[in-house]
DNA sequence: TCATGAAGTTGACGGTGTCAACATAAATCC
DNA sequence: GGATTTATGTTGACACCGTCAACTTCATGA
């Protein structure tokens, strides 16, 4: 229609992240996604500097998702516990839903400090929700204090691998739901550990 | 010199483990390394069907060297929890060791179930050293008894959520060392998890 | 109105995975 | 031992890829 698209940059973002979920990360290139928005090979040049930018950026998307969804997971859930519970099931649906695109997030691009420092940003502000679930616990006395950012990091740590082993299909001996058997145990050694000495109500 | 390279396979696995190493990812290709064993183009494709063949068997050899040494880290060490903690710390460090070859062992590679399954079968030895330190700490009542698995599964997404966040630069923040910091404080949790609930001698 | 610059196109370059057709060395069988 | 078969490498080609230089189109504002 028009020579210029308009809107190429939101375009290319939306047609890279279709093929890496449905094409896996092998058939997700520069030129397809630029075929798929409907625009030649090097239109995307304009919009990111190499295909690295593009990855990038899909991957701080998937970062902003991840967050929203976790938020989303939180939602009119008031007691400490189970928001912790909760967020860590959250983070390891979201990768089991999106495996490849969770494993762009944390792929290769992670490994370049200082290129595709965006995609640190953007990791650290969902590192941020589960910081203020704990920051919140410990207020309220559920959580042991302490160096809120140390238990954040061991809690991450744990979903996190839980995260990766399940989309890895480690995990999965246990039969279905296995991962969230684990979750589960996993929640009460954690929360064992995050309890304060003489725990308080609730 | 000869015509016939013979011992070809093996010169490729090293060629591509070097490249991995030394390069990175983005430039480990099959020609890349065919001439890196100063071979033809096409050469690899008598010893490896595909380009992911040659990554998933560099993946195995790597399963096979983080066996090694996790092997090598429990060597003369009797005491239980130390194990423990000894090789958590040896899956850390080899993945900080080499970061790009860690993310090639878990990477998509694991994700295709059907084909690389060899992969997995070593993965699942090198889980299986876990295995044997857990279950020998059971046996002498220094671990809880129950399902030797789930135990090991546990401790097995902690370590390996350490190892991922360590190599995505997301551990950082306290400082050098602040990986093994959170590994012992990691481990000082689980232990109190695993631990029987009248904790026996040693 | 028209120059300027942003956004998109065309065509090219070298690199890559893969395959078919061919060449050579080694192993096997009479 | 000589012929044949099989394993192993080579050459050349194909389509695809990331990237760039040169060109075209469009919108904008002096």
């Amino acid at each position: 229609m028009t020579y210029h698209h308009g809107n190429l940059r939101e375009a290319l973002l939306e047609a890279a992240t279709d093929l890496l979920t449905t094409e896996g990360p092998q058939n997700l290139s520069l030129r397809a996604a630029a075929r798929k928005a409907g625009v030649s090979q090097s239109a995307p040049y304009r919009h990111f500097s190499a295909k690295g930018d593009l990855l990038s950026a899909v991957g701080q998307r998937g970062f902003l998702r991840l967050r929203d969804h976790l938020l989303a997971c939180l939602e009119g859930q008031p007691e400490h516990r189970e928001r912790l519970y909760r967020s860590g099931a959250g983070y390891v649906e979201f990768a089991e839903k999106n495996p490849h695109l969770f494993r762009l997030m944390f792929g290769p691009l992670m490994a370049s400090e200082d290129e595709h420092e965006g995609l640190h940003l953007h990791c650290r502000e969902c590192f941020a929700v589960l910081m203020e679930v704990i920051s919140e616990g410990q207020a309220a006395g559920v959580f042991k204090s302490g160096n809120t950012e140390e238990l954040a990091k061991l809690t991450w740590t744990m979903v996190h691998g839980i995260a990766h082993l399940a989309i890895d299909n480690q995990l999965k001996s246990e039969g279905y739901g296995g991962r969230y058997e684990m979750l589960r145990m996993l929640g009460h050694h954690l929360v064992e550990g995050l309890a304060p000495r003489h725990p308080s109500a609730d």
